[in-house]
RNA sequence: GGCGAGGUAGCUCAGUGGUAGAGCAGGGGACUCAUAAGCCCUUGGCCGGCGGUUCAAACCCGCCCCUCGCCA
């Protein structure tokens, strides 16, 4: 049955480069996914966009002297250039400063408002005289008011590690001009998630069975030890999307508030570019289609708990708004696989201590694919897992090059030899030839049940033993010697081993894109297994901002074994592959920390 | 402090009640189509610790230790 299925993917904060870890976490196993539906036939939507607004990335304008636009542009076109070289197929990936998401998260903001889910409650912050404005926690330094540390942030202490409450700081000053700031009241929206409590215990209990269980406990752990309790939802700052309510137009909604609608917003952008404004409804008014969300495991709580919480708070009251269509509640997320967390080299990853792999510095020195291939296959679904150099290249030598890339070769150069480029007609197969091709098409349905359950990393290790098996079947038939005596038979097994091999292009396509395209290309076909990525322009009152989109087109191929012919002409195969020397290795581990 | 996840072979990880598994690394072998790749055989583990339930525990229960995340 053909489904609607929208993979929603972690909004990056456009403050920093996104780095192997980031992208294991989320990115990746997202496009992995999608590409997988789309292959399944489904109707697959890939939605995100730069988180532009929020405090870090004002600190960053500040640090820089520049404004939080310009920081948000600089970084956001660095990861279309990222995710374009990797091969992450967002159907859009646009930004949340644009007037359509204004518009969706001021109306969310307004339907929960008018549900009676928000209140105004009065808090005392910081505010600084000087600049004649209230300063975020993080803006604020002064003592630890439990270990004494003196140069403490107001949310955090970087000696005791606790997080602080910012008006308890002993001598607080400001971090931009160290004047001395003072305690003023300020009015601010919460959103009352103890109302919502009951919606969202319902909505995790019917999910318990299948969710991961990290997700599910932790969210419902927390919720039934210590009951929801209402979360500011505005602030006191001049960069970000103005409170939609009279008087409070100086205010701003909190980002982890407004971050998360843009999932809906941007498919509604999405809908609008594509020329039909209404498709975005075939998601999210449509309780058969199946939204999952892939997200690292820190922002668990905001998707399992906060985000269904408006959503189910808003109910059909966000389409009377929006566009006076009150028949419909909004669909509530289907899954969310979040993972774990990627260390590297056994240490935390450290940004400002460049402790990491930067993606776009790894892809100017290596293809795309050998990364995919290795973050899927170590990837942190469980729990944390490692990157180390060493194992990257032991992995791309020993699995990649040798078992996969090889197996394509020495078939394919082997026939492209003797047979002239055009594919061998076997005539009958033998049993022999019936059992490998049995077995890759059992693979389809256990590689696909495990993708789609979304066990990437078992459902790779699948793949690969099937392409060991297609070795073995080719070592037990030596088609070398077959052919000194009898062609026929040699025909038989190598159109047999053509077939496996092109079934499993199918089975890694999802995690290895590029190398598979390329091997379809080699293997003749016309039409290519994905579509094509590119960039675009667009313009609102807000400015201009650039998306990323994914062109609809005739693609070849679905989830089922190869059924390419006999006669049809093939090119000489090339190398999928590059081995890698050991020594890289070392290179690389040693530039990390520099 | 509260809520969770994880701790299994040298390394990375599967395995949730019935005689410990895979890949890589290590050792040995036969072959040559292939990126000296692939194939066959093989060494290797008191399944974090201590108690308990059971005919039977890596798996269930309790306590403890270590790592990580979220919340306060």
């Amino acid at each position: 049955m053909k489904r609607n299925i929208l993979i929603a993917v972690a909004w990056p904060y456009a403050s920093a480069d996104i780095h192997v870890g980031n992208i294991t976490g989320s990115y990746l196993p997202a496009d992995i996914y999608a590409r997988f539906h789309r292959l399944q036939g489904n109707d697959v939507l890939m939605v995100s966009g730069s988180d532009s607004h929020g405090t870090p990335i004002t600190v960053r304008a500040d640090e820089d002297g520049s404004t939080p636009e310009e920081v948000y542009q600089r970084y956001h076109k660095r990861f279309l250039d990222l995710f374009q070289k990797l091969g992450l197929s967002y159907d859009l990936f646009t930004s949340t400063h644009t007037e359509n998401h204004f518009r969706v998260a001021q109306t969310m903001f307004s339907a929960l408002k008018e549900k009676g889910y928000m209140y105004a409650e009065t808090q005392e912050q910081w505010y600084s005289t000087s600049q004649e404005r209230f300063l975020p926690d993080r803006y604020v330094e002064g003592t630890c008011y439990i270990c004494g540390f003196e140069n403490a942030r107001g949310d955090q202490c970087d000696q005791c590690g606790n997080l602080l409450e910012a008006n308890e700081l002993i001598n607080p000053r400001s971090k931009m001009d160290g004047s001395t700031p003072e305690l003023r009241d300020t009015e601010h929206f919460y959103l009352d998630l103890g109302a919502l409590q009951s919606k969202i215990v319902d909505f995790l209990k019917e999910r318990e069975d299948y969710w991961r269980p990290n997700v599910i406990r932790q969210s419902l752990g927390q919720i039934l030890a210590e009951d929801l309790h209402g979360r500011a939802i505005t602030r006191d700052l001049k960069w970000g999307i103005p409170v939609p309510v009279n008087g409070w137009e100086d205010k701003r909604l909190y980002v982890w508030f407004e971050a998360v609608i843009g999932y809906l917003s941007a498919t509604i952008e999405w809908a609008a570019l594509s020329g039909d404004e209404e498709l975005w409804k075939d998601w999210w008014y449509n309780s058969d289609s199946r939204v999952y969300y892939f997200i690292g495991k820190d922002n668990i709580p905001f998707h399992a708990v906060i985000w269904p919480a408006e959503l189910a708070g808003v109910g059909n009251t966000f389409g009377a708004l929006f566009d006076e269509d009150d028949k419909h509640n909004l669909v509530l997320p289907y899954d969310v696989p979040a993972n774990e967390f990627l260390n590297m080299e056994g240490k935390k990853i450290s940004g400002s201590r460049n402790w990491v792999v930067d993606g776009l510095d790894f892809l100017s020195r290596y293809d795309p694919d050998p990364l995919r291939y290795y973050l899927t296959a170590n990837m942190p679904e469980t729990r944390d897992a490692d990157w180390e150099w060493k194992e990257f290249v032991t992995r791309n030598n020993n699995e990649l090059v040798a078992t996969w890339g090889n197996l394509v070769n020495r078939v394919l150069s082997f026939a492209h030899k003797q047979w002239e480029g055009k594919i061998p007609d076997p005539g009958d197969l033998r049993p022999e030839d019936e059992a490998i091709l049995e077995v890759i098409q059992k693979g389809f349905k256990k590689a696909g049940d495990l993708y789609n359950r979304v066990k990437l990393r078992a459902a790779l290790t699948e793949t690969m033993h099937l392409a060991g098996e297609v070795n073995k079947y080719i070592d037990n038939q030596a088609p070398w010697f077959e052919i000194k005596e009898d062609k026929d038979a040699a025909g038989k097994t190598i159109f047999t081993a053509i077939r496996a091999i092109d079934s499993l292009k199918i089975l890694f396509a999802p995690v290895l894109p590029f190398s598979c395209e390329q091997l379809h290309q080699t293997l003749g076909y016309n039409k290519p297994l994905f579509e094509e990525q590119y960039t675009e322009s667009v313009d609102d009152n807000l400015g201009t901002h650039e998306v990323l989109r994914y062109r609809e087109g005739e693609v070849c191929c679905e989830w089922q074994p190869s059924e390419i012919s006999p006669g049809s002409p093939f090119r000489e195969p090339q190398p999928l592959f590059q081995k890698l020397d050991p020594e890289v290795a070392d290179e690389e581990y040693n530039r990390l920390g520099k």
